[in-house]
DNA sequence: TGTACATCAGTGAACGCGCGTTCACTGATGTAC
DNA sequence: TGTACATCAGTGAACGCGCGTTCACTGATGTAC
């Protein structure tokens, strides 16, 4: 099979990660078994370790690659106060709700990071800080330090809210529980 | 071993139900196996299935056992405006982001519980309802409907900051996050 | 009060299965002649 | 231009282990006589 260019190995590394990355959201980390991220990929479970050291520095990689897409995400989206409301309306969507896998990591994992060796907590750090500060910057040019504070809390009541709508049954609720919190994170964040 | 009188038995499941949530709230429910629950109740694992279906059942119990634990010592600390104050700084304290075994059930598996049958989430959504209402008596005797909707806000909040403040490697950080959470939850609910 | 018995909470070995990880091997490729 | 070879990405079986679950059995107990 091999003996591709160098961008060929590369090709497929990325390959996994963007399934694994899926597929972790869907079913948790501990949830997501090697051989059936593998088969996610087009793949069997022995090449796994062509790749990876391991599955924490799987893991760590895959937090890592999320939150730069979720930066890029942002970037492409909040470029001024308006692209932060329709940032978080679209966040705070049944959409976004109703399909984990293809959404923010945080709402999917964030109680299983809180759990993971110091390696992926620290991916986790600087991956969230990365966008946190970009959009602080976007919000608050000329306080960057406290527009970053407010910006975490107001992530924090995202991520919240919506880990909370996928745990409700009624659905009412879980709409309402969404509306009110596009509310209270704009208003959190002077926003209208 | 037996022909206690029937308290025995309803003892000892209670035994089971109290150290598995403390279980489940430390590694995770995909992370704690029926023979590690059952030694931490000083018994083994055959005896489960004496007290609980499956996992599934036991999950379901748990949940709705920790929320009614909440419920409780809410009821015996948000008395009052002053008393929900006090109740979102000790929730929102480095101690509880230090021992989530003793902690909120919702801090430590909210994103898990999202992923679990409709059971788990049936209990969920009742033992959260049960004691959100409650506060929103508290704060808001006359309009529960408005309150209810507004603390529920509040307790995505302080789930979303307990969980980021423990995935963040950077103590200080942490730190801050706790506090811009308090601030921003005792705003939200019109609190000092 | 003393003994025989039925109860049933709890034991512990075993089931098939999937876990993370290792490794001898395969075979399509780019390169050297 | 055509052939032999070295490379190495990917294969798939196997490792020991823990998973959730089942079941024949044990033995301390409350009850009946």
């Amino acid at each position: 099979m091999a003996r591709y260019g160098k961008e060929h190995k590369q090709a497929t590394r990325q390959r996994i990660t963007e399934t694994a990355g899926r597929r972790f959201k869907r079913d948790g980390i501990d949830g997501s078994g090697i051989a059936t991220l593998m088969a996610d990929a087009g793949l069997t479970n022995g090449a796994f370790y062509a790749h990876f050291e391991s599955k924490d520095d799987l893991v760590t990689t895959i937090i890592a690659d999320q939150l730069r897409g979720q930066r890029e995400w942002i970037s492409s989206t909040a470029t001024d106060r308006a692209g932060v409301e329709r940032l978080v309306r679209e966040y705070l969507s049944p959409t976004h709700r109703d399909n984990p896998e293809e959404g923010c990591p945080s709402a999917a994992l964030l109680d299983e990071i809180g759990r993971c060796p110091d390696a992926a907590k620290q991916a986790y750090t600087d991956g969230l800080l990365g966008f946190i500060d970009d959009i602080a910057a976007v919000l608050a040019p000329r306080d960057p330090q406290s527009a970053q504070a407010k910006m975490l809390s107001a992530y924090a009541l995202m991520v919240g809210t919506m880990q909370l709508s996928r745990a409700l049954t009624d659905r009412q609720l879980s709409d309402q529980v969404l509306e009110q919190g596009i509310q209270n994170v704009l208003t959190l964040l002077d926003i209208t």
